[in-house]
DNA sequence: ATCGACTCTGTCGCAGCTACAGGTTCAAGA
DNA sequence: TCTTGAACCTGTAGCTGCGACAGAGTCGAT
């Protein structure tokens, strides 16, 4: 039995190095709605409590999985409301995978210009770059 | 026979047409520094040659490579003044590719987490699931 | 009471542009 | 020559996702 008083308290400090982020990124989060308000100190400082260190970390994770605020914003009032399905998870997740899988491409496209490119070039003391030659000339389809 | 003469005058609009990007674009190189400030007409309209053309390609190419601006400050600087050998723009290069193959595996081990979310996924209509457990359970080395 | 560490607020800065407001200029047609 | 209307001018704000800073106030241990 526990008796969970008002001593379980968290400074921003502590519950950024608790959740593993930045302290400025917990006012962040405040200031655009990911965080509700905490209660504050008689002199003004945020009074943390355990559940928002589980919420700071599912944002947190959530953020190292690529998932855009906007998004996240989305997922947190799903959970919040208890209103989602697997379905609906699952679909955000694959549209998420999308962009991903775009932007791996874009780049793997920019790789094999980018190293074609070094390759033709002789890397000599020369006043004389076949890169510099490309980038004079025409505009390709490759880059990103 | 073609007389090349002041009046092959560019306006901002055109040039940018025909160099391939925003308007606005230019103006912002213009500030930063990677156009050098045009001659003015007297009702003030910015008058672009041919040489600015040329240039402003060479730019949006180096962008396209990806190149950051400052990357891209020096190429021009080396190439404004002559003052390059074929073995420093192949370092660049390789550095800079060196960058993108990064991005590329962090979103590769992005990609595979997500992927393995959501395949574990049942994706039914039920209000249960295995991504948002995910997020809610420990952060892992995988995001990015 | 004092002291250092921490926290408070508001605001700027980063990259690389894009967009907008409110005004002026240009070029073509009547 | 006059009149449109498109294009241009400047300065500034906005986008993403925070991080950094200044100058002031608070907290907790001694």
């Amino acid at each position: 039995m526990t008796f969970t008083t008002s001593r379980d308290v968290l400074t921003r400090g502590t519950l950024a190095k608790r959740a593993g982020c930045h302290i400025e990124t917990v006012r962040y989060y405040e200031k655009i709605g990911l965080l509700a308000p905490p209660a504050r100190s008689v002199g003004g400082h945020r009074q943390y409590r355990e559940a928002d260190q589980r919420r700071l970390r599912f944002i947190l994770r959530a953020r190292e999985l690529g998932f855009p605020i906007e998004e996240l914003r989305s997922l947190l009032s799903m959970v919040d409301e208890h209103a989602y399905t697997c379905g609906e998870i699952q679909a955000m997740t694959m549209t998420h995978l999308t962009s991903v899988r775009d932007r791996i491409r874009d780049l793997q496209r920019l790789e094999r210009t980018l190293s074609v490119m070094a390759e033709r070039c002789s890397g000599d003391q020369v006043p004389d770059c076949a890169i510099i030659e490309e980038m004079l000339g025409e505009p390709t389809r490759d880059g990103g």
